[in-house]
DNA sequence: TGCCTTACTGACTCATTGGTCAGTAAGTAT
DNA sequence: ATACTTACTGACCAATGAGTCAGTAAGGCA
């Protein structure tokens, strides 16, 4: 007569729950998020939270990873797939990717982990190996095939691939600590990319 | 006869429990650090720190003015004082005290503005007032200085005095994310000044 | 030497929150 | 229908840590 006050979805919970898990954690940070406001997010009790993840610990590292994963591949994929020169490619694909990182769940990712960082040295490993390192190698490949088909010539930057995410970088602090007052990311960006082609070009 | 179980000395205090929170948040976070703990590294019981600071937060704003007041000072100082060209000074003072910044007290500071902005917007507000918008004001004088006698050509980087600082912030979150993992930040940020200079270069 | 002010102590309160578990009811098989 | 499994609930526990305050003693002054 009464309607089920539930129902049992073992298969779809633990997505749900995760994807309230970074819904808060986005807004509040990890340790200002209650593991019950992420339960209740989830449309679910705190229990049950629990009996999908052993830990509040345990759920931030699975959000982490699960936002974290597909994005990275995006970039080697396209990188692997593209028949552009090198220069073609960074003004194009490269751009493109580097000016949606603000304002992405990655800018999310990032916060939590200069955040948590110190508490969680498993969770860096991780995003080193699957992000940062793998991220950092395909940017240095990329120039190491320019350098060999004569578009660009032997500089630092060949050994410095975090210079094409400073300003990314620099762009996700902003937004971070400065939400309101505005700043042109997208004209950062672009005359930051501007000046590293200028400067290898051969 | 048994000596003094405590000295009283009111001036002192409040600087030197300052002092031992800075150190404290600098290792643990604002979040993570216990007012018992501030108290026990200043050799004082927790009663006296409230004495002196009505409460946690209040603590923690003080103690980032403290850092932070100074540091800005000095940049400013020595620009009005030289009379160097703005090329040779953005490659002699401006690029050292860049280089200093990622091993610096300020760097801890930015990290706790990272972590605590969205909980502290008045912090942000006077971290804003004092720190960002000055700072940013005389790089951007600097370079208006040199388009004006001629050393500089007008380009996008006049509006966007931050690219001067994303190497930096760059290197400041790599080593509070992947302390261990080297990077050469001097490097990194030196490079970085070349490639502006030559991209802005008359 | 004794008195008085107040810098200082530390045991206490109380709100918060991560984590548990005995019980409940949804769904399934017979 | 009935029995049975288990996804799910929510009241509860225990630890933690910010903030308080009644009391103590340092040190200056008469």
């Amino acid at each position: 007569m009464g309607r089920p006050r539930y129902q049992r979805r073992k298969e779809d919970r633990p997505q749900e729950i995760a994807e309230a898990a970074f819904a808060a954690f986005a807004e509040k940070g990890f340790t200002a998020t209650k593991v019950e406001d992420v339960a209740r997010r989830a449309g679910v009790s705190k229990g049950l939270l629990y009996l999908y993840f052993k830990t509040k610990e345990e759920l931030f590292k699975a959000v982490i990873r699960g936002v974290v994963t597909p994005r990275v591949d995006e970039l080697t994929r396209t990188l692997d797939d593209s028949e552009l020169s090198a220069e073609a490619f960074i003004r194009g694909p490269l751009l493109t990717f580097l000016k949606r990182l603000p304002g992405s769940p990655a800018s999310v990712v990032i916060r939590l982990m200069i955040s948590e960082a110190p508490k969680h040295p498993d969770l860096v490993d991780y995003y080193w190996e699957n992000v940062a390192s793998r991220g950092l190698g395909a940017l240095r490949q990329l120039l190491e095939r320019g350098v060999a088909n004569g578009e660009f010539r032997e500089s630092a930057v060949n050994e410095l691939p975090q210079l094409f995410i400073a300003p990314v970088m620099m762009s996700i602090v902003w937004g971070i600590v400065f939400a309101d007052r505005s700043l042109d990311t997208d004209k950062l960006i672009e005359t930051h990319v501007d000046m590293i082609l200028a400067y290898i070009r051969a």
